[in-house]
DNA sequence: GATGAATGAGAGTTCATTCAT
DNA sequence: CATGAATGAACTCTCATTCAT
């Protein structure tokens, strides 16, 4: 499949990641179908050929980004230790968050557009896996004892989340007002050790 | 100073607080000046007149909703029990964020441009004094003992930002992926009871 | 009347002022209303007051500059001897022209609004003086023998008009296909020589 | 190279053409893209993928009159005898600005707009042709005796220019200081002659 | 006589989308 | 499958002019 892919495909694809990188920089209303067209090195009429309109394309987008996070955040739950298990997950989303910045801006943009494509992109239920695991690994915990028997698998995600993606979402304003470069190695770190702690302290009994 | 201001103030105001409506909404790109001249019932060359450009106006709309939030979040830190103090914070961005939905768009947007309009409005120090707050009451609680000597004020205040701003920036996919409507009131207290747990067991020594 | 003006005649000057520098510099599509009121340092509504329209007052000013004019072109046919009146006719133009940049380019921006506003303005006999000193002015060439008999005073004016005027008109153009600085004062000097050389091989038997 | 040019040429110089006439009509200012489109049968949007902008389009539109004139300009110098020859030029010169009404205007502009688009043109050199082929007929009139020895190439130029531009520029204000419709035939030819008349007394020795 | 605020029409420019080949 | 040309609506911003005081 990947092997044999006509031209076809291969100008599919490259309009694919050429939409990423122009709507997770600019959003919907700031993408050009020009410049999109002229990053992926196609014909523009080919995006509607394909695609069938702006907002289809950027549907797609959003898609294969939250893919590509379910691809990441289910692994680290596998730790037998439900303890080791939560500092690598907060690892693994500090990892993926920092390596994949146009999920962070589209799952910003689809926020303050309210999630208005997210159905269409067939993603209710891409993060179900991810919750699925997490009450696992709570049952797991808490059968142990290593964790407190009243946390809730959605409040711990939600935390787990927030400490997490907002990191990297207010980055921008979150330095100015730190007055420090939070995109730096050492202010990341500091930080991913924090929220680690801060869970560890949340859950224990 | 409201009594008497002119027909210009008014108008000016009229214009700021539907710019506000519309950029919260829309953001730079999606907001068209048609529209917010229209909401604010004034000719579209009053916006020129009194704010120089698009860009210009969405600045001061910027400033306008931060200006709120410096007069809300000091307040709470007085309690005398810094335990008490803590709590109250937590309730004051619970309620605040609620209350000021374009508050929280507004930064979302901010952010998504890289916050390039940040310093332009002079909010570099907008919210300094939340942080001196914070500096005091950390210390009041070390001082007493009831909180832990090496917690550090930047990361108190990034878990209580990331954990009350997120819960309303993202509220849109999380509903979705939480598969509940996370603006209900019970979510919504559940959720803030959680935070607060979460930063008193993160304090305590 | 001059003495005694008041603040009404003082701001009318020098709306007209500011006019004439503007409308000179941009015409009458390129002028703004707001650049003249402001230049003037008057209020914009005492423009519509004063002179009625943006047009209006472009008339005006165009009436200006030529009676400006008409102020200067006749004194220099006073000379007795018919030769020399013609060379400093010439001089009196050349210096007209230099120091009056904005009658240059008025009368330019005229011809291209095909003259729109000439009779209007109430020139049609702004000129007339000058014909009847040239008439008067062959005549008496004629007689004493030193111009041609068949010398006429339409071709004459029309000549001397040209060779002056042109060099003023198209100096920007002309400046760049000689390759050299035709403001320079010897530049100036150079051609109003050959001018009334040419003139004067032209008239004489 | 007319025969098979495709659809965009076609619209292309139909742009061009409409430009000409607008921008002749009404200068860089008055001029209206929608009316260029409008006459030019042409989608507005097609002059900015063709010309990229109003004033880019004022550019070519001035590049090419002045192409147009380049053209006709030297062809007259080419006759042996050099007096025939400047009565040859004098010929051309009134012929070519009688039928192109637009160069003469675009020069006005240009010259009202300081020359600004000229460079930007690639016009500098657009007359050295003329300025050389004055240079060898001067040189070869010396020759012979039948011009002055001490003409110079840029005075003869200036004044040929002067009274054959002049008379076309300045027509609309002069028709009514002289009283005569100066566009009737007789009137033009009446000056032709008279402008003949006056560089050969000006040139022979 | 003079002012600051307001207006509506229209300016240049850009965009997502479609046609014709 | 792919392209270059075309479109019409809409965008931000500006202007001459007038109203209300």
């Amino acid at each position: 499949m990947e092997q044999i892919q006509g031209r076809a495909q291969r100008t599919k694809n490259s309009i694919l990641r050429a939409a990423e990188q122009i709507f997770a920089a600019k959003g919907m209303d700031g993408a050009r179908v020009d410049e999109i067209a002229e990053v992926a090195g196609a014909n523009k009429r080919m995006i509607y050929a394909y695609y069938g309109s702006k907002e289809q394309l950027y549907e797609a987008v959003l898609a294969a980004v939250y893919s590509r996070l379910r691809e990441c955040e289910t692994a680290p739950v596998a730790d037998e230790d439900p303890r080791r298990a939560i500092r690598a997950l907060v690892h693994a989303y500090f990892v993926f968050l920092k390596n994949n910045p146009s999920y962070v801006r589209m799952v910003m943009w689809e926020n303050l557009y309210e999630a208005r494509h997210f159905d269409e992109g067939g993603l209710m239920d891409v993060r179900s896996p991810i919750r699925q695991a997490m009450r696992d690994l709570l049952r797991r915990g808490k059968a142990t004892g290593v964790f407190r028997m009243d946390v809730e698998e959605e409040q711990v995600l939600m935390t787990l989340f927030a400490c997490t993606f907002n990191y990297f979402s207010n980055i921008h304003t979150m330095s100015r007002v730190m007055k420090q470069d939070l995109l730096s190695e050492e202010a990341m770190n500091a930080r991913e050790e924090d929220v680690a702690l801060l869970l560890q302290r949340y859950l224990e009994p």
